[in-house]
DNA sequence: TCCATCTTGGATCGATCGGTCAAAGATGGT
DNA sequence: ACCATCTTTGACCGATCGATCCAAGATGGA
């Protein structure tokens, strides 16, 4: 009972990003998400309008936190790729090991569940996807030719990808980093190879 | 109404593990699930129990069938493991391709997921992953150091599994296949350096 | 031929889903 | 001090969830 927002909408966006997270689109029931958020149904749908519209606020959310962060380590090293490329995997790896947050990735998630999104979403997830792609691309630019240049970047996004659903299934952490470090050579000896 | 069972219990399975495969372990609605096999309630939990038991047995039938592809692909070139790889690839490629049967891998799906499933089933979306990674193995083996196949392995599988996410996210299969090319590339550096 | 046994389709169960609504309290401008 | 406006809580809605049950029909051995 109150005139104004008793509760930071920041912090909620965080609570619910996390639940979708963890448990998907369609396993983030409205309860789950107020519980976790400390919300009823009014605040929730007052602030945020219904389940479709607060996962894309979740998705933003997600990609604005940790792309920020992939932008910072890819830009960490420039002119030296390759390094780059290890800083982009640390930061994924990073996150996963992260006990305040759930394992896997909210992107990786939400394309296993993309029958279930509304169109909207979907091309969200699709177009987030690609804007992770054209990141890692940016910071491999004038290291090969560019057709070169947008096969490894895939390649790089590829294998972050694969990192989540290997989390997933209960890998822990200091294996995926032999994954990484193996993609991490692909992406020198290619870059050795076009030179 | 009859005495004697009116359909294939395996065909059956075929759609179920379509409808699991497309939708999700949660996504999948009993109503799904029966519209897609054709049967109505009673017929499906007479012939494969609860909703959990019906979908351990898709997934049991989901790695029979596509294992039994990789186990092909794999020792189609023994004593050669980078054409083996390029041919374990290439079996996941042609899933995906495969108009008949849902993009992305069941597996994959169902480790994102394994909150959602019985202790299990998630258990054994575990041990799906682990079978195929020492499959993998098997067909590397004798070409490296020991922990460098286990290390190659899990870079495979990791690859393969990122085919799934990418695929799910609207990559066409086209693109793919230079991620499983440049994979190819890894392994074949990495044996080759060891030797 | 008869009947114990099985299968099938559909009705039905309680629980939970996403979403809506009204009552009640808090707020700040006037 | 009053009141239009907003937020919050919790009850409530129809729809759908997984699961159970039963009547009706088909089967094959005795």
């Amino acid at each position: 009972m109150s005139g104004r927002k008793q509760f930071d909408v920041g912090t909620a966006l965080d609570q619910a990003m996390r639940v979708f997270w963890q448990h998907g689109y369609e396993g983030a029931s409205l309860d789950a998400l107020g519980s976790a958020t400390g919300l009823g149904r009014g605040s929730l749908y007052g602030a945020f309008g219904n389940k479709d519209a607060l996962f894309r606020q979740c998705l933003d959310r997600y990609a604005s936190i940790y792309a920020a962060r992939h932008e910072k380590a890819l830009a960490a090293h420039p002119g030296d790729p390759v390094h780059a490329m290890e800083a982009f995997f640390d930061a994924t790896l990073a996150r996963i090991a992260d006990p305040s947050v759930p394992v896997g990735c909210l992107i990786a998630q939400s394309a296993a569940q993309s029958p279930a999104l509304k169109a909207e979403n979907g091309a969200r997830v699709r177009a987030l996807v690609d804007a992770q792609r054209r990141r890692v691309r940016g910071a491999l630019e004038g290291a090969a030719a560019p057709d070169v240049l947008d096969e490894l970047a895939l390649y790089v996004v590829a294998v972050n990808q694969s990192l989540a659903v290997l989390s997933r299934a209960g890998t822990p952490v200091e294996e995926l980093r032999v994954v990484t470090r193996l993609a991490c050579a692909t992406v020198a000896h290619t870059l050795a190879e076009g030179a």
